[in-house]
DNA sequence: GTTCCTGCAAATCCTTTGCAAGTTC
DNA sequence: GAACTTGCAAAGGATTTGCAGGAAC
């Protein structure tokens, strides 16, 4: 993620401390830093060490803290694989699903306007409305499938 | 759930316990019947709840000591939806995807060959191996949608 | 009789909450 | 200085495990 980007979100994360009337600090900071500069798929342990990296007294009470906030500002979202919680980047991000490879653990992501597009119909052909979905696949990848 | 369906996953479930020299007991009996004649999403206390209507004793920890049992023999499957762990029949059942009403909580299944086959296709243009997903739409079903 | 099961209580794991001390505004 | 934040320790909720007594084979 670019320097630029990072800046962008950074101000809306400002923004919405400012909107709610909470304050900015140390910890805060260190741990969306983190946040940012990792593109993978993060759990509250993994943040919580890249986090202390930069400060080592961070906590993880506050990580816990802090991933709800940015959460709430649109930055970040939580996903469950398989039975494990972790988070990702959310703003300024295309809709996407995730592929799991079950021997290495490595996540992928994709994303089909097919799947999306049938699943509207099926949707609406059974008089929901849909607010939002989730899609794993879980196997090997192709590192793994060529180890064997 | 017909009566001789019942008799089938009962027999197979002997055939498990048998195989693996463990024993039947009226508890394993009293779950496995709770469950089977229920159709619905259910979660242990569910589960708990219907088989001590059965048999009072019945204890959580043997349901979820049972439930294991009844993954292993292929009778049972886990899903986690909206954070809440649930189990459904497995035997014999088309595979399927979940739509869960936000709203009122009820759980629909759904499935498309269509997507199904999508699927396929967009993890073989990346090489992966497909052995199991998960599909999920959240949002309001016809009923809450009509409400209001 | 041996082996397996059961329920309880205790232990775990993950996450949230209460609180006193420290920071930010 | 008032209001918010932090880390710790304690509390919670869900699930698992150790164990002594009971049931199945």
């Amino acid at each position: 993620m670019t320097k630029e980007n990072r800046r962008e979100e950074k101000d809306i994360f400002t923004a919405y401390l400012a909107e709610h009337r909470l304050k900015r600090s140390e910890q805060r900071e260190a741990i969306l830093e983190a946040f940012l500069r990792s593109d993978r798929h993060l759990s509250v342990d993994d943040l919580l060490r890249l986090a202390q990296k930069r400060r080592p007294e961070v906590g993880r009470t506050t990580v816990y803290r802090t991933l709800k906030l940015l959460q709430a500002a649109g930055l970040a979202s939580e996903l469950v694989l398989q039975g494990e919680t972790r988070f990702e980047r959310e703003h300024n991000r295309r809709h996407h699903d995730h592929f799991i490879c079950k021997t290495c653990g490595a996540i992928f992501e994709f994303s089909s306007d097919e799947i999306e597009k049938i699943q509207d119909e099926v949707a609406a052909s059974l008089g929901f409305v849909i607010e939002g979905h989730r899609h794993q696949i879980f196997g090997s990848c192709r590192a793994c499938v060529a180890k064997r």
